[in-house]
DNA sequence: CATATATGTCAACAACACTGACTTAATTTT
DNA sequence: AAAATTAAGTCAGTGTTGTTGACATATATG
């Protein structure tokens, strides 16, 4: 008998952990993260940019004064990977670096006015997306959905969501 | 006054509408999709693939029989994109192409027993992960997660998961 | 002073998307 | 039957985003 006729087997009295259920999930989750990202990618395309600048502005914003350890600890890219993006968004003064008084060793980031007004137009148009689908699925909805996803998520960084506050460490 | 200024007091009412609610949706997916896909990725890496050859036998196992132009239609790439893809595919035999009968130009897919067999294997560690978040997350939760993901998708695929069967055209 | 940490940089490489131009074969339309 | 359309494939070039590996510099800590 094999994995999969095992799993139907099994799942047969719950028919919300049924296969198809399930496929339906990896079909739903692909299809809107396809089009959640496809509008701020247009905007980006303009300034030259691409996703990867949109995470990071998306995180500078939430976290002011990050240092490029702890954002390299969010997005789990490598620290080349990062330095592209981020050299490119500090040189076209999207980002503002300085050294951390503290730790001299630190280079803290925040977004400039520049920056600012991109990130306002890059979740804008997410936020949009995201305030008409919650209206139109209503408040018990939201509660589910992000319930759903916050156990999708990998445990270590469950605890963002399922404890106080943004906790990037 | 800003555009985030005026949402933020329009939405005052509305709690579940806040500027933070939302920020913390646009989180939610970043992470679950981030963590939803790095299982399979490093399954794929194994054999030479990425996650565009995940997308396609995926696909092709849902709708088996499909033709390429439709295949294009569901993923929304180019089909030179999709050639590279499809045609390693072809070649290490894990997808089966033929000529349709009907319609000599198109070209029907199946997945062979080697892409079952792998398609198994990636479909099952997403689908664990996805059951394990809707067990945990109860059978309520589970309403809204696909209702809220329904409505982030844009209408034109919506009716692919509202209505009744696969509909890829 | 030695070691560890934080950051940056250079080079090479791979996956995956794009545009544009062109070809072949088969079907449909006129 | 000729013309137009459709389905699929190919070749060439480009850009974004990730990777590995090696190395450099400044700062902090033991």
């Amino acid at each position: 008998m094999s994995q999969s006729d095992q799993e139907s087997l099994a799942n047969d009295q719950d028919d919300y952990l049924s296969n198809e259920e399930l496929r339906q999930a990896l079909e739903l989750l692909f299809f809107a993260y396809r089009d959640f990202t496809g509008e701020p990618d247009v905007i980006l395309a303009n300034d030259g940019f691409g996703r990867a600048h949109h995470r990071v502005i998306y995180f500078v914003k939430c976290n002011p004064g990050i240092t490029v350890n702890r954002l390299l600890g969010i997005l789990k890219i490598t620290k080349q990977s990062l330095s592209r993006v981020l050299g490119q968004l500090v040189r076209e003064d999207f980002i503002l670096q300085q050294t951390d008084p503290g730790d001299r060793r630190r280079r803290t980031l925040v977004l400039t006015d520049k920056g600012n007004a991109l990130e306002s137009r890059l979740t804008g148009c997410q936020s949009a997306r995201i305030g008409r689908a919650y209206k139109a699925a209503g408040v018990d909805a939201v509660r589910g959905f992000k319930a759903v996803l916050t156990q999708i998520i990998n445990a270590d960084d469950r605890a963002r969501f399922t404890g106080g506050g943004p906790h990037t460490d």
